[in-house]
DNA sequence: GTAGCAAGGATTTTT
DNA sequence: TCCTTGCTAC
């Protein structure tokens, strides 16, 4: 079959455009549930099945490990298919992962030695506080969160030290002589350590390609063609990168969703995406609305949301699914009723025999809602995976073992040393570490060399050397033996040699026996590294990865269970049954984004992040929310979010399980609502798009416990839902009461949302 | 040098 | 509320 055929064959007319389309500049926009990923990889098998240019020849960009390996195997599976004979590699990466491959080669054009070391942020963070103490700048006054964000910024922005200088110095804003002078330093000390953090994989590439514009043009006429996924994600720094790449052929194609784009607060430029075409005249622009993914009803919905963003380009997304059924949007009391409610609707769903647990999953906006979700599925036995949180390289001891293996092939980084030099513990404390530290300093001398010098020097007592020569004669043995062992001999000996599992052995807490569970996992995880890479599973290539990769998902997966996770997560995934909780003002959207000054932005983002939520559902989706939540031990009432009520009624079933709901009716003398006020719910300003028809109801109010159930009539006349006056506090709604007689209080929401609680007989309580 | 307690801070996090 | 970080007392 011809080539052209069998790529395009199964595409709508738009898709097929898009991956015929192979000359000059194009931008896809492709909606959620489109088909993208298909798309860039038929276009990909294209161009080589065209033999217009040879599989190293094109380069592949996406923001995920994930994303980059699904590629891969999908391309393949298609080349192979096509009965295409591949003669090169591929190159799909992530941008950083591109970035450390092209530093690799040439990185000691910059001055650093080839095999440098990568820093995550926690890493950095212990950087700039070492360089902070060096500068002699207050943590407390100064925090060195603030500069890391600082610093991060700048290098999205492309900005060196220099740079950096120059541009405060040159805008109006008063130039930060403090952050400048932090991040001077920590760059130099980040050379010394022969170190980079995750954005100067990025700007280093920058401005190795702009020092040596011959090594760019190396790049830029191997890479005939040039995909970049997820582009309404690229900061300003990967976008110039991109940009000086495609400079020579100009066949750039990215594509992306700028609805889907939720990652401004790390820098990414939505404005890269809406402004393409101004960068690229000739652009063609190809989009993908039909979404295959979600049903009718699904697709309806996220579309009504979405549609109250401005910034966006002219798409909308539509499908010939069925409409399937209907948006459930639940109310409940409180979170731990919600958390019941998914729970038991999943095993109620799961007794029918509806899908297997892999089929459904629960987004939140925060991780601490997490917890509550995960009590309660534990009760009714459902198993259950987090996606996210505490990331496994992230633990302790996978990241002291790690910095053991680091140290052992870079001296230099004194973060790791330090993290290690008494990990377990040698005796050797603050005092010793920062006498070697400044020792460093002073002589300009990584830790590790300031350690040895120290001792030669006599600068500690005998027993205080005595140690510290250990420490560095065991990592000079360990320096020694990585050199003569592959990374499977390896990292056993490690574990041996610096007694860490022994000291982890004799330590019986549970937490110890998950630590030492977690350092075989690490093991688990070196092994199946060494097999998939053979000759190149070395350790260098195993610690890079291990800095790039992240979550412990990629290294097991397969089981049977139910996926919790951030929304932010969930992009890119889908699932038949999604459940998306906490739809509150406030928390969903986030308090933050509803602050005070240019705020219109952040909520738009948060839309996006709904839209995101709400697109992973294929089948059915649930929204749920509480009307009182506990945040950190504050009780907090907050209203439904905007964004149920941007859905237009008739993709809703609207179901209640909040006690209070029927003495409104009781009290309103009405069985239908005809209005949100009827639910005494505080407004926040119009909302654009929504509409309130009656809604249906249902009292499954059972086995609540009755904190609030005190007869509405009882305590001076003070019922829920009224309207009040405090002298101090000024007006607010009454949201709960207990108690009786001179005990009889009242809990009062105020219109900054804020509730205090009242004994009746004592506050200065008026009704209004 | 270490253990134990108090205070403060706490979105989202592809790399 | 819970976790992390920093200080104080041994």
């Amino acid at each position: 079959m011809d080539v052209l055929d069998f790529v395009t064959k199964n595409l709508n007319p738009s898709q097929k455009d898009a991956v015929e389309t192979l000359e000059g500049p194009l931008l896809i926009l492709a909606g959620a549930g489109s088909g993208k990923t298909r798309v860039l990889t038929h276009r990909m098998a294209n161009i080589i099945g065209q033999g217009v240019a040879a599989p190293d020849e094109i380069l592949c960009v996406t923001f995920t490990n994930k994303a980059a390996k699904e590629m891969e195997h999908r391309i393949y599976k298609i080349l192979a298919d096509m009965g295409a004979r591949v003669h090169s590699q591929l190159w799909i990466n992530t941008f950083h992962s591109f970035c450390v491959r092209v530093l690799r080669q040439h990185l000691t054009l910059l001055d650093y030695k080839p095999f440098f070391g990568i820093y995550d942020s926690s890493d950095q963070l212990s950087q700039i506080k070492k360089v902070m103490t060096a500068l002699d700048i207050n943590d407390k006054m100064y925090p060195a969160k603030n500069f890391q964000g600082a610093i991060s910024r700048a290098k999205m922005l492309g900005l060196n030290p220099d740079a950096f200088e120059k541009e405060r110095k040159n805008s109006r804003h008063f130039a930060d002589a403090k952050t400048i002078e932090v991040y001077k330093l920590y760059e130099k000390e980040m050379k010394k350590a022969n170190s980079l953090d995750f954005d100067d994989l990025l700007l280093k590439t920058y401005e190795l390609f702009r020092m040596y514009p011959d090594v760019l043009q190396m790049y830029q006429e191997k890479f005939k063609y040039i995909m970049v996924d997820e582009y309404q994600d690229t900061n300003h720094i990967q976008y110039l990168i991109v940009q000086m790449l495609a400079q020579a052929h100009r066949n750039l194609c990215v594509v992306g969703d700028e609805d889907q784009s939720i990652y401004s607060w790390r820098g990414a430029d939505i404005k890269n995406i809406l402004d393409f075409e101004k960068d690229f005249r000739e652009a063609k622009v190809v989009k993908l609305e039909e979404n295959y993914r979600s049903s009718g009803n699904i697709v309806g919905a996220a579309t009504a949301v979405i549609k109250n963003n401005s910034e966006r380009k002219d798409k909308t997304l539509f499908t010939s699914n069925p409409a399937g059924d209907k948006i459930q949007v639940r109310e409940e009391r409180n979170e731990y009723d919600e958390a019941k409610f998914v729970a038991k609707t999943i095993q109620t769903m799961m007794n029918e025999g509806e899908g297997s647990y892999n089929d459904y999953a629960i987004f939140y906006r925060t991780n601490a809602q997490s917890r509550v979700l995960e009590e309660q599925l534990r009760t009714l036995s459902i198993p259950y995976r987090l996606v996210g949180g505490v990331r496994f390289y992230e633990r302790m001891e996978i990241k002291d073992m790690l910095s053991y293996m680091k140290l052992a092939i870079n001296p230099a980084d004194d973060v790791a040393f330090k993290r290690v030099i008494n990990v377990p513990a040698r005796g050797i404390g603050k005092t010793t570490v920062e006498k070697i530290e400044e020792f460093a300093f002073q002589q300009n001398l990584s830790m590790m060399q300031a350690a040895l010098k120290a001792c030669e020097e006599r600068v500690f007592n005998a027993g205080t050397t005595g140690k510290v020569r250990r420490f560095v004669e065991l990592m000079g043995n360990l320096q020694e033996l990585a050199l003569k062992h592959p990374l499977v001999e390896f990292y056993p000996i490690v574990l041996d040699m610096t007694e860490y599992l022994v000291a982890l052995k004799k330590d019986e807490s549970p937490e110890s026996l998950a630590r030492i569970d977690n350092l075989e996992e690490l093991d688990n995880a070196i092994v199946q590294f060494a097999k998939e890479r053979g000759e190149e599973g070395t350790l260098t290539s195993f610690l890079e990865e291990m800095a790039l990769v992240s979550d412990v998902d990629s290294l097991n997966q397969e089981q049977n269970s139910v996926t919790m996770m951030t929304l932010h997560i969930s992009k890119g995934l889908e699932y038949p049954y999604v459940f998306v909780v906490g739809l509150e003002e406030n928390l969903f959207p986030s308090a933050r984004s509803l602050g005070d000054g240019d705020t219109e932005e952040d909520v738009q983002e948060e839309r996006r992040l709904a839209y995101v939520g709400m697109t992973r559902a294929r089948q059915k989706l649930w929204l749920t929310y509480a009307k009182m939540r506990r945040v950190w031990g504050q009780e907090q009432f907050n209203p439904q979010s905007r964004f149920i009520k941007e859905i237009p009624q008739e993709y809703i079933e609207f179901k209640t399980a909040a006690a209070d709901a029927p003495r409104f009716m009781a009290k309103y003398g009405s069985s239908s609502y005809d209005s949100d006020e009827t639910w005494g719910r505080p407004q926040w300003g119009a909302t654009s798009g929504s509409r309130n028809k009656p809604r249906s109801y249902e009292d499954e109010s059972q086995s609540f416990p009755d904190y609030d159930d005190a007869p509405a009539s009882s305590g001076g006349g003070f019922s829920k839902g009224m309207r009040v006056r405090h002298p101090t506090f000024g007006a607010g709604t009454v949201y709960a009461t207990e108690g009786e007689g001179e005990n009889f209080k009242v809990s009062v929401m105020f219109t900054d949302n804020t509730v205090k609680k009242f004994v009746v007989k004592y506050a200065r309580l008026e009704k209004i």
